[in-house]
DNA sequence: ATAATTGCAAATTTTTTGCAGGTTC
DNA sequence: GAACCTGCAAAAAATTTGCAATTAT
């Protein structure tokens, strides 16, 4: 993902010099929090201000751009939009790698009587190399 | 579930009175969040602080007491402690339902590379009353 | 040209902290 | 009675708001 104007525009809203940057920053980092944006976007545009990152974050989401991810015992991070897939959070290291939610897993999402629309799927535990130490 | 004082022992924490209401409120709501239970356990005691229950909804976590239900958009919520089990919550009436991880759903869990701790599934969508609306 | 967006500062809301007095075991 | 817990008020942190100046289309 580059061309985050276009993105923009396709899901009508102006593409602003603040909104490329915040995108990104959330498209580089993968999973980020507010905080971590705000350091991260300073640095090519010192006067951004947090007030206008927090106002995009909610009229990204609500466009279809971004999406919140809640951590547990943190804030929130945010992702560019995609395809429910699962978290695969590590307690050690802390990093989130994504992976796919396979036709066979997307039957296990099928309950009755309850019409799914996304899945928020986030799995704590150690990711490989934490295993070895 | 009936017994706070003994959950609370059991797990290394003096049963208050501020306690066993926290939990009696959270057992009886099944998800609920800080908010919540300030208002629900000050019918009962009236001078119980929220810095009280901040104090207590920390603690508890540490002491697998309860859980946390990091929620889409709004405030966390709080169960008490229990197997993984996954939350369908519906989008139009806000009711959380549980649903359990049946063996043949356990296999989503199951990645490559990753040791798993414990299983946050939120899935939101409408349930069974709200989908005939 | 118009409507939307930004940055600032201030307001609000949420969460944490310190400590004197009270409670649990 | 020792250690822990509570409630209060105050502090700190997080988020939202209003508005004049600027920017995107």
């Amino acid at each position: 993902m580059t061309d985050y104007i276009t993105l923009l525009k396709e899901n009508d809203l102006k593409a602003t010099i603040q909104r490329t940057s915040i995108l990104k920053s959330i498209d580089h980092a993968g999973h980020i929090n507010i905080d971590e944006i705000y350091e991260d976007v300073k640095e090519q545009h010192p006067t951004l201000s947090l007030a206008t990152i927090y106002k995009n974050i909610i009229l990204m989401q609500q466009n279809n751009v971004i999406i919140e991810v809640p951590m547990n015992g943190e804030k929130s991070k945010y992702e560019l939009k995609k395809d429910d897939h699962i978290h695969l959070i590590c307690q050690s290291c802390g990093e989130i790698r994504d992976t796919e939610i396979t036709k066979e897993r997307e039957q296990i999402l099928t309950i009755e009587n309850f019409q799914l629309n996304n899945a928020q799927i986030n799995l704590y535990g150690l990711c490989h190399k934490c295993q070895k130490i």
